[in-house]
DNA sequence: GGTCTGACTTGCGTATGCTGAAGTCAGCAT
DNA sequence: ATGCTGACTTCAGCATACGCAAGTCAGACC
């Protein structure tokens, strides 16, 4: 199986997942507010106060989260108030969790303040902290330069 | 160990690692730069041409990415030509791949097209795709909800 | 009927990002 | 000395994005 990289241009990055997800999830902002999701923020004066956007531009960007399904926006009631909506992580919007994880590694590791990280996601079972990490289906840990990029269905080659 | 998540208005995001990684690699453009320089390319109109921003941008954007030190700008020389720049990944650029993959996972998953994905990363000993996974330190797989949210040195509290 | 609150919307001014077209500059080749 | 090429820079112009301040609106509570 021949890799890519060795002949870059006989293919094009057209069809381009990255690309696609960055159009989706590609401004500060919607990143930080699927960080405040994730961990369990849901209203939207919450959102406002503790990402700490202006309500405008924070009222545009849940309208597009939900438009791409990435939250959804749900009625709710507590006794004695008025009918909400709070807005729920969709599967879609939960699957970005790798993503963040993987962000907020790369940030403590290369983006750090002298006091140190801010906060840790360990696991529940066994206290440990947790890391995005790559791995082959097979379950091999993935070291630097075991890699090949290989095509898919849906490469698009330039004659 | 109290779960960050059960008193979330005791603590700000102010020290956020998300948040300053964001301010790094946060735009569209630099996300693809690094796609590309994660798949070998180095020249100045090789990203231009792959990467499919304008020019101006282009410089803009790799100056950026040379003051936050993801890449380095390094002279060659081919025989018979002068000496050129090329911009090469440092490891503080390279350890962004498993951000990179995680969103190229999930775009495949919930961005794609019809087609299928144009490219897949496969582990070179194996053959079998990699993904971005959740680990703890300690191995284990990590399924839905089985994070913690600690503090960390860094955590600002709220009175 | 008036007040209060959460959840927005409207308006304005500034800042950033990108495009397209054109210009610059260094130095090898002729 | 002139041309050529890769790697940019400069300029004008448009399009978002965001902050701040103020206004709106619905419905529970008094």
């Amino acid at each position: 199986m021949k890799d890519l990289r060795d002949d870059r241009d006989s293919w094009t990055s057209e069809n381009c997942s990255v690309a696609r997800a960055m159009d989706i999830v590609g401004s500060r902002s919607t990143v930080l507010i699927m960080r405040e999701a994730l961990l369990g923020t849901r209203r939207f004066d919450d959102f406002v106060r503790r990402v700490g956007v202006g309500e405008p531009a924070m009222a545009a960007r849940l309208k597009e989260m939900v438009t791409a399904e990435l939250l959804e926006r749900i009625p709710y009631r507590e006794p004695g108030q008025r009918t909400r909506h709070e807005y729920q992580l969709t599967r879609k919007g939960r699957e970005l969790l790798p993503v963040i994880t993987a962000l907020r590694n790369w940030g403590d590791t290369w983006a750090a303040t002298d006091t140190g990280p801010s906060i840790v996601a360990t696991h529940h079972d066994c206290g440990e902290p947790i890391r995005a990490v790559l791995r082959c289906a097979a379950g091999h840990e993935i070291a630097d330069g075991d890699i090949d990029i290989t095509a898919g269905p849906g490469l698009i080659r330039r004659d």
